[in-house]
DNA sequence: CTGAAAGCGCTTACAG
DNA sequence: CTGAAAGCGCTTACAG
């Protein structure tokens, strides 16, 4: 395995040199910088990370800790943040919080991360100020996705303005009677998404004179179970509303599904829309709120590559990225009566 | 931030007791090993993977490389090796090599990957001779997924069963025109999982007295958008054959929505069906042909972990794991004419 | 512009 | 069972 030595050898310079030369730091001569380069290529060295770590205390890797290493929107976020970070030399690192057994919470092992990586995204991690603290003490730069927490610069949407834009869509359209499906009953960790689409959607429908209805709010998790299952809760308690407004693509694609198995017709019988713009959403025709999802993965890794190089100012504490409607096939004006 | 000195100093042995008795090597009095336990938990202690992996060589990381770090199949297989890697402790780095502007080959860049990572997932890259000897230089346990290469070990399915599989369940509900989507023309890397898939199908075919037609298959990438593409090409090539096997479930979807955007009933008109189990496809009622691919990572994963380990054996270099038919909505019986 | 040398935080023979 | 010391491959003041 070439190491630099090799390379200083076989170029007639120190260590010292070659390590200057190829980093592209000053102080070295046009004519020895590019005879390093071409000594470098041809013997195909590349610097080992372990070693250049060790005295700089730099690992050339950055984490993204996530509360689960799967689903749509964690690794659409990731993998927009990998891109960037990618095209940098940087080297990625996903750390996904284990469930846990208790309603203990998970915990970000700052220990553990301190000597892995350079920076890290928080990503969907709504955190407790001691553990905002312990992040701050790692004394590496951080950024979160999602969550505002004071102290980390967040990249986020607005998620009150998304509740909005979907149910105004729906008043618009001509509907009172609107679902709402999301909000996990089982979250003890806050997060706040849910709960800030919903008081958009509320703050919508009382502008409209119409006072949301508890009997039309159902629960569910982030995925497209929870839309069969909210059919199902939603025709346990009476008649379907004309429209529902789920928090997110893949519960809004399960209601869809459940719907459709039941002979209720979407459009026609009911409307549905959701939130992301998933990339699969074209194919349910699916009305929904945009969001920029891996671009948000790819503004947070250029704030914190603009810190890691030295840049600090300039970045606004809190990076809002616009959302927008899109208008398909799954929602339409009531059935007149 | 503590280091082992500060461990060693507190529990008042050298560094390199310390060092023993927190990896479980044997020469450590049980009390020793207790009392450096408890300091180092006490002290929140650590061990810098950059400093232990200069004198050992080992970086405590994983590479997983595929030719794209995005979609939906190495995003899952990737998840699958993901948590397997991380419950014993590595990290795992995702490579996705970036497209290439000319038909020029993609690289695995073995030079850099010899320093980062200790052994090596090689996902859906059919390698050149030469690539695997490089490979195989590099002196790191490496294993793909999916195509089958020699001297290196492999997690794949059986894909010209899976073809046959698909094949058989459109001829056994009745089916003699069957349409085939697959097969990338812009494909240099002869990747065979499209070509494998349809000769199965078209082994199938011939057993039933039916010449496969080439005027009922289309080409296609692994997205949604080819199936949309090859349901237009269908249209302009003449009639509809009565059944279409598509190579991946995401451009089966893709048929089906371009279909039904069409007026064309599915299953009634034409009978569409897939292969993967997507997430998702139990919500469009596909039939598939289910490949289990988060075990495909976990498998890859376990085989490296033993390598690792030391453990070299008792492993068959090609490992097939099962795919198996879910029958849903999206096929039935030709219409009757 | 270049080099000699110390040092980063571990691991691992080698002694005892 | 334990410790002193060399060494892993780089980077970085410090000299020149």
């Amino acid at each position: 395995m070439t190491g630099i030595v090799d390379v200083a050898a076989r170029a007639g310079v120190s260590v010292a040199t070659v390590s200057r030369a190829l980093r592209g730091l000053p102080g070295v001569s046009p004519a020895t910088r590019a005879a390093v380069q071409a000594v470098a290529t041809e013997l195909g060295y590349v610097p080992s990370p372990s070693a250049a770590g060790l005295p700089t205390g730099r690992t050339g890797a950055v984490g993204v800790v996530s509360p689960v290493a799967r689903g749509w929107y964690f690794s659409a976020v990731a993998e927009g943040a990998q891109e960037a970070f990618s095209a940098a030399g940087y080297d990625v690192l996903r750390y996904g919080l284990a469930d846990v057994e208790t309603q203990r919470r998970r915990v970000v092992d700052t220990h553990l991360l301190r000597k892995r990586v350079d920076a890290l995204v928080v990503l969907s991690l709504p955190l407790m100020p001691d553990e905002v603290t312990a992040l701050v003490a790692m004394q590496r730069p951080v950024v979160a996705i999602g969550p505002v927490m004071p102290g980390i610069p967040t990249v986020r949407i607005d998620d009150v303005e998304v509740g909005r834009m979907a149910a105004e869509h729906l008043v618009r359209l001509g509907h009172r009677r609107i679902g709402f499906i999301g909000g996990d009953p089982d979250d003890h960790l806050g997060f706040p998404v849910a709960p800030d689409r919903q008081r958009g959607y509320a703050e919508v429908l009382r502008a409209a004179g119409v006072e949301p209805d508890p009997a039309l709010t159902v629960a569910g998790r982030f995925v497209a179970e929870a839309g069969v299952e909210a059919y199902a809760e939603f025709k346990r308690r009476g008649p379907l509303p004309t429209a529902v407004m789920a928090v997110s693509d893949e519960i809004a694609m399960g209601f869809v599904h459940a719907a459709r198995q039941d002979g209720v017709r979407v459009p026609d019988d009911v409307s549905v829309m959701g939130v992301d713009d998933h990339d699969l959403a074209w194919l349910f025709g699916l009305t929904t709120v945009a969001q920029p999802v891996r671009e948000e993965g790819r503004i947070a890794a250029a704030y914190l590559l603009d810190r890691l190089r030295g840049r600090d100012a300039d970045h606004a504490e809190i990076m809002t990225l616009p959302t927008r409607l899109i208008v398909r096939t799954t929602t339409a004006a009531p059935a007149a009566r």
